[in-house]
DNA sequence: ATCTTGACCTAAT
DNA sequence: CATTAGGCCAAGA
């Protein structure tokens, strides 16, 4: 039954994180089945670029860390746009990471 | 069709 | 503590 692909999947947990909150890659390929698969994740953003229910400004490494903000239209969009929900960015990094981390295991309804 | 690269993560050395 | 290697699946120089 379940056809969707592994993109689908990924879009389906990114879609879900709350407002004001951020995940990791690993945290979502680990949802889906696929503990080591955390690189597709973050190619299905890339993907994701042409799809708007999908926040991927909303997603970063482990460490908190906004390694995806170099592939966004401006410079420090990503940056801006986690600040403009409440998040506090220093130096590229997320203050409060696993303050302000979704984790979508615990969350994922 | 084959090879390389890629918004990563974990474990091992 | 720093570096290396392995694994995952998909898209394209």
């Amino acid at each position: 039954m379940e056809e969707k692909t592994f993109f689908e999947r990924v879009y389906e947990i990114v879609r879900k994180i709350p407002y004001g909150r951020v995940t990791s890659y690993g945290a979502i390929a680990r949802i889906i089945g696929s503990p080591q698969s955390s690189r597709m994740v973050g190619y299905a953003m890339n993907a994701a670029h042409s799809l708007e229910d999908v926040p991927a400004h909303r997603v970063v490494n482990r460490n908190g860390l906004l390694t995806g903000k170099h592939h966004f239209q401006g410079t420090h969009l990503m940056q801006q746009l986690l600040e403009s929900e409440g998040i506090k960015v220093k130096d590229d990094k997320i203050v409060d990471f696993k303050h302000v981390f979704w984790d979508p295991a615990t969350a994922k309804e």
